[in-house]
DNA sequence: TAACTATATCGCAATATTACGATGAATAAT
DNA sequence: ATTATTCATCGTAATATTGCGATATAGTTA
């Protein structure tokens, strides 16, 4: 169907699957490398530098910005955008609970 | 038109982007913390703890499987799913490049 | 004001994802 | 052998995602 059953997760479940959603793709990947490794963030040079068009990439922008990971914010004509690490210890967090030691007990 | 031009990323951006892909549903981000709190792991368990059928949590564990965060063995007539730890590095030094320092400079 | 630049949004088409019932395959139990 | 149990797969339907051209919006500049 392509839904998703939302109603019967926990909110911190939905939480955690909307971040990751939002970093499963690629192009939003490649994006936040880009931004990672600039000092200066303008849209345009994100353009220039991913295979894909610019109406594409403000599509992802505005997705990643909407998932929390990144800011935007209006620079003159253009708009800056940068990494916003607020929901980074929520990840963290999460792959932590993952590696308990009681997962040890099988599979071995 | 739902089709990523994988084509022009790197190999790296693409592993990573597929692991969080993996992760992008609740339904998988609930199958991973019910594994994570469970000594034992059978599927019927999960069935019987999340609110979908069979036939969709079974999917999903194939797609956890692919992506290789999980690990299952076969037991008798049930098959045995836990957590696949090796893919978690490459999660958290991700998360740490896009924490440099250098993102400070803007947005602010 | 009028053009120019930069980003966002719309509308469409193509593909992907999700979910479920039904069915299949394989082992276990009677 | 038959039946039951458990999980995987198929087929289908509905919805979501992705990408792009075209267009809109907003600030800048002349």
């Amino acid at each position: 169907m392509g839904i998703t059953k939302t109603d019967t997760y926990t909110d911190q479940t939905l939480a955690v699957a909307s971040i990751f959603k939002a970093l499963g793709h690629p192009a939003r990947i490649a994006i936040l490398e880009f931004l990672a490794k600039q000092t200066s963030c303008i849209c345009g040079e994100i353009v220039a530098e991913l295979p894909l068009s610019q109406a594409s990439i403000s599509r992802h922008l505005v997705e990643l910005k909407a998932a929390g990971l990144i800011q935007g914010t209006i620079s003159g004509t253009s708009v800056c955008y940068c990494i916003n690490e607020t929901h980074f210890p929520l990840i963290n967090t999460f792959i932590q609970q993952l590696q308990t030691p009681t997962n040890q007990s099988c599979c071995s």
